[in-house]
DNA sequence: AAATAATACCTAAGAATTTTATGCATAAGA
DNA sequence: TCTTATGCATAAAATTCTTAGGTATTATTT
């Protein structure tokens, strides 16, 4: 019963951390795909370290956003799993499938086009007109 | 009735249209804001016509996204509203208040940060490691 | 030794924001 | 006269997050 309580009682370090910007809603499974373009495979709980990383601690992924993104771009066929076990954890492997390969281009020229959008939207040249 | 079968039978043009991209969800209010501050006053329908505009067709505001947006920006007091008659036709003006003012400054920098994460993450300058 | 932090997975309820699909009304154009 | 454009609006559904848990092992402090 002692860890029980222990479990209840430890303070969640989840989002105590520093001023992070906001994740827009729409991006996460893009910048999942680009990792994973990028590295081969990795793990989730590897995700989100490698977000906070290049971010410098700007973005946090939360594991509660992760992981059900994870499972539905698995349950689409856009990547594959691989179980492994180190030091007596479980790690699941993600790396992309084919059409995940396919995708991931999709997306990332969605989303480029996106921010050219809201690049041109944002940068004042057409109000001296 | 006959308008009302009218109504009913005519085909809606909303989003016939051509290859937009989408709109990642988050960002519509800091759009409206944006316009607004380069702008002075402008009316919903007039907002939708200049996003398209000054993108080319590539971004579509809806006006089912658009118009209550705007309800709650002013009910936050972000915008004030400004009734106006044009050809028989009532108009809304929205302009910015003085904390709507300041408020852009925060979205819009916010939104920055955003899209400089973004590239961080998408270009691949750490994958040489 | 005990407490805490870090690593690693997971889910569910709720919030926020959008799409989709309507409704209504006038003016302009084909 | 039919359709498109202009102009407002709302409501249901979908999407995608945040928040708040829960469980378990290993590493680090105190």
């Amino acid at each position: 019963m002692h860890k029980k309580i222990m479990y209840i009682l430890a303070l969640r370090n989840q989002s105590i951390a520093m001023g992070n910007s906001k994740l827009y809603k729409g991006s996460l499974n893009t910048i999942i795909l680009k990792l994973l373009e990028g590295t081969d495979k990795m793990y989730g709980y590897e995700i989100t370290q490698k977000v906070k990383e290049l971010t410098k601690g700007e973005l946090t992924i939360t594991e509660g956003a992760l992981y059900p993104a994870l499972h539905k771009l698995e349950a689409e066929g856009l990547l594959d799993v691989e179980m492994a076990k180190v030091d007596n954890r479980v790690r699941k492997y993600y790396k992309l499938t084919e059409s995940g390969e396919k995708e991931t281009v999709n997306r990332l020229s969605e989303l480029e086009e996106y921010i050219r959008n809201m690049e041109t939207l944002l940068n004042p040249k057409w109000s001296i007109e």
